[in-house]
DNA sequence: GCATCGACTTGTCACGATATCT
DNA sequence: AGATATCGTGACAAGTCGATGC
């Protein structure tokens, strides 16, 4: 594995534009109103702001909860007058219906604007991107991920957020730190304002980065997966992920020897891995209560998260896991495990209120310390990407036939990564026109059925002539039908599946592109443009006969 | 130790672009 | 051509994990 450098350092030159700013608040015009407690009002433009996001969320539920209500009005009324803030004191009596209809208004025209209108605001975006778009990182341009400085706005959040309806404040340049080279063209603020600060920090690979006033985090701006800064980082993950395919067997054999041991606190962590291992779930860190959605990983599962089951149906040692994961995605699984997991649980458990900890010995620092000296550069995530890996490869070779024609392979293809995103809980709502295309689907299948079965009454009754373009004409049709046939099955399969997040975070690439190659599949059909780009050093390196 | 910070990856979803159907 | 279904992309939130400071 063959870094570019290996002091630590990331770049050696590196030179940009700066990020582009949100535009600036346009004031209402005087006809759309605000009536509070039934009066017409006129608000100052900073106050007025603010209500202009709030109707534009009308329509959503989450403006009916209490939370987002509060917090929303509490950060509203910072944004008014004084006068304002004595007027306007409760949010039941704040009428913002005129303001909304103008917004529904104004996306309705949006929509409906000309073609050359369209194409004009398509060109300057364009210009945007060429401009802003692009940084020098040594010898090459790059694209950059994301030069667009995020607007202000109500902050959502996902789940149960207590911060739901905060105000995520307007950046300006005064809030942004640039990081470039010394020896580099440096940005330009724009005319009137100056950068937060400019610096040259080349152990970094971020370009900007500024302060969000939600929870005090940094926020930045960086390259484009395609870039070659990203591209070897990607790279290196899946390297780690083979060394622990090395080395996994030896690491199993050890957790479940520290099922038995004398402290507690290595029966936890053993226990813990095991759920990682076999259960592909996240580390858990710890997280600061009311700033974020409750949710839990691995080591901070609670008591009431898991139920145990000594028998249930015809198993035996049967878990039960029912908890909110990351971005608030339920966790809902039943196994049966090893009676010494079991009976471990059983001991964690002793005593033990529902609110309590689950492993109240250990936490992800420890595990990943432990991990570190088992292999190195060994942490909580590398089983996952590992045990994903492994998985799409195991299934291609299990589910590929040589014989089959492209469509059915590339179901396979499909069946493959879907195990791999039940595995990592990748869920989606189901779409909401989902019955009614598979509805379509179906009737497509019949269409093509009764074509097929034409054809061939067709066939038989001209048998003894002509033969040879009739067959065709068959075998044409009941192409079209496999196909058509194969495509309803994937997207039955994938109801409730999403597949991008594994596709693009946890399987190697090399695994697909040796597959496409060893089967004669081009590599379009299993990657678009933008998937193609970010794994354009796997389509470059991978042959036919790559083993992950 | 442990709390916090900083940098980076991983995750879902909405929306506009594009393909397909009528 | 216009309507509708599907796909791709960007927005931006939410994780992981090592470093830092007390």
């Amino acid at each position: 594995l063959q870094l570019r450098y290996t002091d630590g350092s990331k770049w050696r030159f590196l030179e940009h534009k700066g990020p582009v700013f949100a535009p600036p608040y346009e004031p209402l015009p005087d006809k759309v109103k605000f009536y509070y407690d039934g009066k017409p009002m006129k608000l100052s433009a900073p106050a007025e702001e603010v209500t202009t996001f709030f109707s534009k969320m009308l329509d959503h539920e989450y403006t009916t909860k209490d939370i987002f209500r509060k917090n929303f009005f509490k950060d509203w009324r910072k944004e008014m007058t004084s006068e304002e803030k004595s007027k306007i004191t409760d949010l039941n009596k704040c009428n913002f219906s005129e303001m909304s209809e103008y917004f529904k208004t104004q996306s309705e025209a949006r929509k409906q604007m000309s073609k050359e209108e369209k194409q004009k605001i398509k060109e300057e975006n364009e210009r945007l991107l060429q401009e802003y778009g692009f940084c020098i990182m040594d010898n090459h341009k790059e694209r950059i991920g994301n030069f667009r400085i995020e607007p202000p706005g109500l902050f959502r959040g996902r789940g149960d957020h207590p911060k739901m309806g905060m105000l995520k404040r307007r950046i300006r340049p005064e809030d942004i730190i640039i990081n470039c080279s010394k020896d580099s063209k440096q940005p330009k603020p724009p005319p009137g304002t100056k950068w937060k600060e400019v610096r040259h920090d080349n152990k970094v690979t971020w370009l900007a980065s500024w302060t969000e006033n939600i929870q005090g985090s940094i926020k930045y701006i960086m390259l484009n997966p395609s870039s070659r800064i990203k591209g070897e980082k990607d790279w290196q993950k899946y390297e780690t992920a083979r060394r622990l395919k090395k080395c996994v067997d030896r690491i199993r054999t050890q957790y479940r020897d520290d099922w038995k041991s004398k402290e507690m606190r290595i029966r936890q962590r053993a226990v813990a891995l095991y759920f990682i291992d076999k259960l592909a779930l996240r580390a858990g860190n710890e997280k600061e209560e009311g700033e974020t959605a409750d949710t839990v990983g691995c080591c901070s599962l609670r008591v009431e998260h898991i139920k145990l089951y000594p028998k249930m149906d015809d198993q035996e040692y049967v878990v039960e896991f029912d908890f909110l994961g990351k971005d608030s995605i339920r966790y809902y699984n039943k196994i049966p495990v090893e009676k010494r997991v079991f009976k471990n649980l059983q001991l964690f458990l002793e005593n033990k209120q529902p609110e309590d900890d689950l492993f109240d010995r250990l936490n992800t620092s420890i595990l990943n310390k432990h991990l570190q000296e088992l292999m190195d550069g060994l942490t909580a995530k590398v089983f996952r990407t590992y045990n994903a890996s492994i998985t799409l490869q195991q299934q291609l070779k299990e589910l590929t036939c040589p014989d089959d024609s492209v469509p059915a392979k590339i179901l396979s293809y499909n069946r493959a990564n879907r195990a791999v995103a039940i595995l990592c809980n990748h869920q989606r709502a189901p779409p909401k026109t989902f019955e009614k295309s598979m509805q379509n689907l179906q009737t497509k299948i019949d269409e093509k059925q009764n074509q097929l079965s034409a054809a061939r009454k067709q066939l038989k009754a001209a048998k003894a002539d002509r033969k040879a373009s009739r067959d065709e004409k068959s075998k044409k049709i009941e192409e079209q039908l496999m196909k058509l046939q194969v495509q309803a099955t994937d997207r039955e399969e994938n109801k409730q599946i999403a597949l991008g997040t594994s596709k693009l975070n946890y399987l190697d690439p090399r695994i697909s592109v040796a597959w496409c190659k060893k089967f004669g599949i081009p590599i379009e059909k299993i990657y678009n443009k933008t998937q193609r780009e970010k794994f354009a050093w796997a389509i470059d390196m991978a042959e036919k006969d790559y083993e992950f």
